[in-house]
DNA sequence: TTACACTCTGGAGCCAAGTCCAGAGTCAAG
DNA sequence: CTTGACTCTGGACTTGGCTCCAGAGTGTAA
């Protein structure tokens, strides 16, 4: 199913990202080479889109393209056990990255209801106390030092 | 409280980054422009320290400098209904980063249990199944198109 | 008063991740 | 066989976020 080839136009709109940014990714081994037709034209597989689409998530989450390669790459068959123990290592780091989003999103959700508090009880001529707590806001845990 | 004045290194150093990027945040106008001592020198208080720490923390999440200044900048007190529009953006821009988050982890769990599986199975000569995989995993919702 | 650590300014340089471009080739439709 | 949409290559350019540098001044301790 599905090996009909496609070309970089096609992969590039599918994957919604620019033709230059597929062009960069296989520069990048991102993707892999994909042969030529006669006339010199890539011609690459819905994989290809799928591989963009995949790239283009991890990136939002703040991964890489060096990271991303990192998993993706990686070639043969024993491998495995090395896309393992980098798999590991970046659901640690995603883990922590959740954690601290969720301490963050506290932070401004804090900072957020004493401003429309303020906003309530004295109108829009109070100074608004979420500049002066920002600098205030730690991460609790970092005592005072 | 704490109002004594500590120059550029100690900010820096406090707050875990280069004096060069204290000098960079106060020309992009995350700091408020320090006052000067006699020599020149600038001088901060601890909430300087505080405020960098601060832009450290969002920018690990994602932030851009340009939109931590649109929360951080907006100067007197009637601003306060900017910076709550601006918050609750964020916020909910937070809230969706968690859930593409939580989903990829999801993604990246699946791989590593099946990479694990296969190597218990057939020992390390197997093909490993993480590479075929990516390609094909979607964030379920997005159908075949 | 000299030595040394620290700071100042303005500007150049650097890396990641694209983006843009010129000049040339491909190919399906009319 | 020409037109128009598409693609090729190599290299230059851009943006964001720093980082480095030279040359000069500051300030404290021995």
């Amino acid at each position: 199913m599905s090996s009909s080839a496609i070309r970089i136009g096609e992969v590039a709109r599918r994957a919604g990202v620019s033709i230059d940014t597929v062009r960069y990714y296989e520069r990048r081994q991102l993707l892999p080479a994909a042969p030529r037709a006669e006339g010199g034209f890539r011609l690459f597989t819905v994989e290809a889109v799928e591989r963009v689409k995949f790239i283009k998530q991890a990136q939002a989450l703040g991964f890489s393209l060096e990271e991303i390669g990192g998993v993706l790459t990686t070639g043969g068959a024993t491998e495995c056990q090395r896309v393992r123990d980098l798999l590991s290592a970046k659901l640690s780091a995603l883990d922590e990255r959740l954690r601290m989003m969720r301490e963050f999103r506290r932070t401004l959700a804090q900072h957020l209801a004493a401003c429309k508090k303020e906003l309530q009880e004295r109108g829009s001529k109070a100074q608004c106390p979420v500049l002066t707590n920002l600098s205030r806001t730690r991460t609790r845990k970092e005592g005072t030092r």
